[in-house]
DNA sequence: CACGCAAGCTAAATCCTTTTAGCAATGGAG
DNA sequence: CTCCATTGCTAAAAGGATTTAGCTTGCGTG
């Protein structure tokens, strides 16, 4: 049973020497001039006694304290974004960083006392993430606190790690217009018509106009666009529903997101009409349910545990101050065939 | 923008006063006999100045950071247990807490890293949590850093937070009792028979024992029993399947888990069979899935949110040496009728 | 008038580490 | 033999707080 930490000072005793050498020995200072046998000496006491600096006092001196914050609405405690706080511990675990988290649920408040509590613990500097892309205003940090934006953007903080939506939104369609599909296709989620002034994600914005891009460069229409507000299965239910009552000549659904495409399979299932036979699907996001549904989901997905590990990688090395746009895989599973 | 922090040093100086009572008065040491007056410049002082105290420093001196350590295998990044952290999370930050989280996804060296990176930083205590709940083995920890297992278990460190398993399979059971199920009751996930010497969680074990005692007590017996080692979906929808084509009298499921109701869906919309007026499904867990089901799949919840939280205050409350059960509970959607 | 006591405050030690400045001994050069 | 450079090491300060011990001052009492 430990019963209280070992110290520099314990070392240094063991091995015969003042503290100031045991600190140099250990922190292996190139300029020193101690003799071979000191350094034995004091690396077979500190391993003898089990010796860890701590780093507390360590950083009072140093001013670094090998440990940074993560402060997000909801990103550790909802399913939808884990991969981006899994990227960011791993990454700051192979630098021997440690990361203090907090959640503020979007509360300014919170907020605002969150960074107090990390800044009063001498982080090294801090990620602010968001579940949904979005533009967040962060408070200017003290010098030496550098400030990364994970799915999110900040104008007082120009670094920040997105998904590069655009490529990702030209790449589904790409899968449908490889697969044959030239007509009946519809898109689900968002209408032009209907979002006039709505406030998405900045990231969503770039989604959407990568599809729109594509499609004209393929030379391709939709037949119909269903906007809907939430992005929730319920809704991408009800509106292929309708959609399906519409125009039954429709062969593919590009869905904005995973969600959508699961209600739209229950949909789907209703009328009668099998995934791909009959109507493919593709989506985005990779959530989780893309590979429960039956066929599983084609879906472009979301590079949340890259995007965790580049914006640790960017806090701690030097950071280019602008965006820094990371690749949607294709995740491709069964829910696109050929038009019959 | 803010060069340097304000230290206590700077705000006795603006009160005219010692650190020695700048430090008494903000912290409101009782004893103390210095003047209104002193307290009033003190406290303008640091209020004019922003003054915030260096947690660092002063744990150096107090031996105690108001930093607690999460380390778990992958609460925090799987979409299964983000509740256990929320809790947690939110009773820290009433407390005045704040949470270093380390993930160590099963792997007991990560595990010891972690726990040395928690303690190098001096934390006040450590929560170890697991997805599913098991037994963990976790070394020793230094005089005063206090341990609580979350959804877990130790021999080493009786404290633990752990769902009311054997209510909950009780509470299932009565569930289907109440709604007038008398026979063709099947249990999906488990058999008695196929599960010898199977490893299964600890809590899990309770579950189902709960749900024994409970048939037992209203006299009924399951018609069929169908073990699957993997809680998938996909498993669920074969065994399912398979239940129906063997005995097509079935009206009740009771599913062990919701991945498992997820499948059962599936095959029994492809039997042709509706939820509920044909067959009834009960399940565990209220995972995110089971509000997405049509018909909303009802359910026993793992109360994650409530766990997180208690594990917090028995850390930094004066903690029981034994375990503390919380109720699991239901979660009424449209999944049950009675039979026809 | 000396003494004791309370009120109001501060000097200095302490926590653990890093870092600056400098000391003692040795050997070689002039 | 003196001086200087080098080698090998240490004392002490610093970092920002808390805490112990104790120092003034003024007043009331005997």
């Amino acid at each position: 049973m430990p019963r209280k930490r070992v110290t520099l000072a314990d070392v240094a005793r063991r091995a015969g020497l003042s503290t100031t050498a045991a600190s140099m020995i250990l922190n292996g200072r190139p300029d020193t001039r101690l003799s071979k046998e000191a350094h034995e000496r004091v690396h077979t006491a500190a391993a003898e006694l089990g010796y860890r600096p701590n780093v507390a006092a360590r950083g009072l001196r140093t001013d670094t304290t090998h440990t940074i914050g993560f402060v997000s609405d909801s990103v550790a405690t909802t399913r939808f974004a884990g991969g981006l706080i899994q990227g960011a511990l791993d990454a700051a675990r192979q630098a021997g960083h440690v990361v203090l988290v907090a959640e503020t649920g979007g509360d300014p408040k919170r907020e605002s006392e969150a960074i107090a509590a990390l800044l009063d613990r001498q982080v090294d500097g801090i990620i602010f993430a968001t579940v949904r892309a979005r533009e967040l205003v962060v408070p200017e940090l003290p010098d030496g606190t550098a400030a990364i934006m994970l799915n999110a953007t900040s104008t007082r903080h120009p670094t920040a790690v997105l998904p590069d939506e655009d490529l990702g939104g030209r790449t589904a369609v790409g899968l449908l217009a490889e697969a044959g599909h030239a007509q009946g296709i519809a898109l689900v989620g968002q209408s032009d018509d209907a979002e006039h002034g709505l406030f998405r994600s900045s990231t969503v914005a770039r989604r959407v106009a990568g599809i729109r891009v594509a499609m004209a460069e393929h030379r391709l229409a939709f037949t119909a666009e269903a906007s809907t507000w939430e992005w929730e299965p319920h809704n991408g239910y009800t509106i292929t529903d309708a959609l399906l009552r519409r125009d039954p000549g429709v062969r593919a659904l590009l869905c904005l997101n995973d969600r959508l495409a699961f209600g739209a399979y229950q949909a789907l299932a209703e009328h009668g009409l099998r995934v791909p036979q009959d109507v493919s699907v593709v989506s985005f996001d990779d959530d989780e349910i893309a590979a429960y549904l039956r066929p599983g989901l084609t879906t472009i997905a979301l590079p949340h545990l890259a995007m965790g590990r580049r914006a640790v990688e960017l806090l701690l090395g030097s950071a280019p101050r602008s965006e820094v746009l990371l690749p949607m895989p294709v995740v491709t599973r069964g829910s696109i065939a050929a038009p019959r």
